[in-house]
DNA sequence: TGGGTGACCATAG
DNA sequence: ACTATGGCCACCC
């Protein structure tokens, strides 16, 4: 019971608020949550969240390559790729199609005015 | 308590 | 163009 939001309670809201079909990167979050420098911490969180079972679209998050460093650490190898293209997003070869295309920046998206 | 860790990123060579 | 490296810092044991 932290007085704070933790940094891994803020990262979970993120997660939480990218939309469907549309994907984002460690270093965006953490970006937007003011801490550019720790994008591993954002990862990091993301594994803290299964540990903690909160549910979030951590399949969503990827890195800025757009490339699924993650996957390793979802139920099975290609639990991330097919929710993914469950959602309309191509993935090759570990690797989303038209990257850019699908990015969501929570520093624009979110942007407080 | 302190040191190691990591689902990253930017920079230098 | 690609590879290597250093920084980062909340969390865990």
């Amino acid at each position: 019971m932290d007085h704070k939001k933790d940094f891994f309670q803020d990262v979970f809201e993120v997660v939480q608020l990218i939309p469907e079909g549309r994907v984002t990167s460690y270093g965006a979050i953490a970006k937007f949550l003011g801490a550019t420098r720790s994008s591993r911490l954002v990862g990091w969180a993301m594994n803290a969240s299964h540990k903690n079972g909160i549910l979030i679209p951590a399949h969503r998050v990827v890195n800025r390559n757009g490339m699924l460093t993650g996957k390793m650490h979802f139920p099975t190898p290609t639990a991330m790729q097919e929710r993914l293209e469950e959602e309309g997003v191509s993935v090759v070869e570990d690797k989303i199609q038209n990257f850019q295309q699908h990015f969501w920046d929570p520093s624009i998206e979110l942007k407080l005015d």
